[in-house]
DNA sequence: GAATACTTGACTATTTTAGTCGGGTATATA
DNA sequence: TATATACCCGACTAAAATAGTCAAGTATTC
């Protein structure tokens, strides 16, 4: 079980940017130095944030992006949709009725699989953007 | 996020196993028809939970692998520790006194993630492979 | 009009995963 | 004691996913 770059960068980008004043655009140069991560990276990042209404642009000079709602209404469930990055424990699919490898019904854990994946995004559901407490020695 | 196929063919084997008699030996080719898992990738597989006390191999004509304890006593995260599959949140260490990427002490989201892997690491350590309801069907 | 900053699709190297292959060794039973 | 069964183990490999890079834009402000 491992977490993927993409969204573990998503969330400490956001997370920069929830440190600054709403509505003031922080561009991806400035995330991409503080957090030392690739700014073409980003690029392909925030896109997918921007498309799932969590950021929005400003373009042009002094321009960046925009945190589209407060960060006390901002799930960490939906940056990992924004990403297409589910939270995957069986190769079957969830309710699939011809059972999970054509052989019996379900395969003899699936219960317990199901469980995990409900018991993992439930935490994502659960934490805010403004749940990580950042102080000022973190940027 | 993805469970990987050797911790969940490892679990639906165990949980295979643990329907039948403890001291009766059961042949890999057994489960392997059973469960649809091939028998080669199986043989590495028990190679790990062997060496990991977690199974006994019984040699020769009619042998097979016993569990070594009662499935009350064998709990799901020592089945993924034997695979090696540690829930890895963050590509930084743990207690990194250097500092995540060697600018902040810590990577802002830090807290974060580890909170995320004792969360999910809970998950297992308070499952058992008796906790599998199992019923003939299943099998 | 120059600089800044977002936009987008395509491309690619590296790593991980999910196995397979080939050649063993040990043991029970006929 | 021969033979079949079943574990043992290191090395190999195809395919997929990951973690990016690259190129060629467009929009806006100063």
């Amino acid at each position: 079980m491992k977490l993927n770059t993409k969204s573990r960068y998503a969330v400490m980008a956001l997370a920069d940017m929830s440190k600054f004043p709403i509505n003031n655009p922080v561009s991806l140069r400035d995330i991409s130095l503080r957090q030392s991560i690739s700014l073409l990276y980003l690029e392909q990042i925030f896109i997918k944030l921007k498309k799932n209404d969590i950021v929005k642009s400003v373009r042009g000079t002094n321009g960046g992006y925009v945190l589209k709602r407060d960060p006390k209404n901002i799930k960490l469930s939906e940056i990992f949709q924004a990403l297409d990055q589910k939270v995957k424990t069986v190769g079957c699919k969830k309710d699939s009725k011809k059972g999970c490898n054509g052989k019996s019904a379900k395969c003899i854990t699936h219960e317990l699989w199901d469980e995990l994946e409900i018991y993992i995004n439930n935490f994502f559901e659960n934490k805010k953007l403004s749940d990580l407490s950042l102080t000022k020695g973190d940027i």
